[in-house]
DNA sequence: TAGGCTATGTGCGCTACCGAACATCCAATC
DNA sequence: GATTGGATGTTCGGTAGCGCACATAGCCTA
């Protein structure tokens, strides 16, 4: 089986008892998810649950208007559809890859039966959605009381964590559809970041060069987000 | 046992199965929720879930700078505390009482052991959670998105939703702080809807008079919210 | 190598909200 | 019934971000 050293990228599959791991793997699908893929839709029952390898993945939540704004960011760490396991089944959000990369899913049906079966896979399940829910929380505080120069860097930092290297595919449009801003706004921001010597780019790429700098920008949110994220989920626990 | 038909006023209670209830009555503490009392500060391990009965808690995050933003609100139809049934036993968020009443409340070890062992209150407690990610989620999208004006009509209608009569007890200071604007900006608002004949209000009470008015003024995110909570918890499931 | 499409840069007037300062006024207490 | 402290009303300049219009410029394709 040689998916399996791959598979287990993504932080909550390499977390896994062995017991569960070996159960889980022959039903694990690897996909590739390209940018701009919808994996689920506002109100859709969901049928797969998908942890990303490489691949970030935006939760974000489309205005009758068409406006919309990101609730969260999921990658490596985290999966993708914890309605299902949650027991609602769908949401009023929408999930859509940001990044492209690679992910795995696993069948609605048995992500539901496994959640129940083992104490484990429940508790790991549940603490990622607690650290997923203090994103959404410091998303609605920072919506709130930060500049959009903040919420920039904030930004690039959640995605760099969800990244292997230091470059990001993205335009700027996209990044403004995610904030919920104006294009030209976040066009502003970039360039005072690029003057500042933070970051480089070049039509739809962006090289972080100093990522301290970044961090110095932003607001306190990225940090609390941080240090939640580091508190629930110790990487790669024991297994 | 006088309490228990009293206690079943929260939605959650009344939907437990009886050999549940039986075993949580005894256990379970009524108390007074007077105004501004912290439920609980962020970080700190929580030593009780809290079940509101006639109060209602808001969950908030204060700032280094000690601006704050409510990113949910919890009545009747729901438990404060999440955190211990999801494993981080603290979050960065305080919860604080935002409308003086009673419930009550259970010790964090019987909560905690309550829900690994039955499968209701599992399910129970995971889909209020759900519905409670969806409140916070679209807080951050109106946040992002819509008008104080809108935003205070919201409000309203999310504290309405948790009282019996239609009159709050809340100075536009308390309102703007769970906001996370400006005072004056609440009385502006709250000029508005006076004006329009939708509210009626003096020093620190507020009636309001035109449920249907401020339903047509906010914005989409009270509709979606109260779908999904209407979804989510069936009130009064058969017990 | 010449288009042409898409991404980025820039300027403009406009509005909502902020911060601060201050006026008013109700209601509980003495 | 007078006092007073907290709640509400009002104004004013400042600013961040918006919507719009349009200029520039990099990359892909023909």
């Amino acid at each position: 089986m040689p998916l399996s050293p791959e598979l287990r990228k993504n932080q909550l599959l390499a977390s896994l008892p062995d017991s569960e791991w070996e159960r889980w793997s022959p039903l694990l699908e690897q996909v590739d998810m390209p940018l701009g893929e919808v994996l689920y839709e506002s109100g859709v029952t969901l049928n797969h649950v998908y942890f990303p390898l490489t691949s970030i993945v935006s939760l974000l939540y489309v205005m009758e208007n068409g406006a919309s704004a990101e609730i969260a960011v999921v990658g490596y760490e985290g999966v993708v559809g914890i309605s299902l396991f949650m027991g609602g089944e769908s949401t009023p959000s929408r999930a859509v890859v940001q990044s492209a990369g690679t992910g795995c899913r696993l069948p609605a049906e048995i992500i539901k039966s496994e959640f129940g079966r083992s104490g484990a896979v429940l508790h790991l399940l549940l603490r990622y959605t607690q650290a997923l829910i203090t994103q959404m929380a410091q998303t609605a505080v920072c919506n709130r009381h930060h500049s959009l120069d903040q919420q920039l860097c904030r930004w690039l930092l959640l995605s760099l964590d969800r990244l292997q290297g230091s470059e990001l595919v993205m335009t700027q449009e996209l990044i403004a559809n995610m904030l919920g801003v104006r294009r030209e706004g976040v066009t502003e921001g970039a360039l005072k970041l690029q003057k500042a010597g933070l970051i480089q780019y070049t039509r739809g790429h962006i090289s972080v060069l100093d990522r301290k700098g970044l961090e110095d920008r932003t607001c306190e949110c990225y940090a609390v987000v941080k240090r939640e994220y580091d508190r629930l989920l110790p990487s790669r626990k024991a297994n």
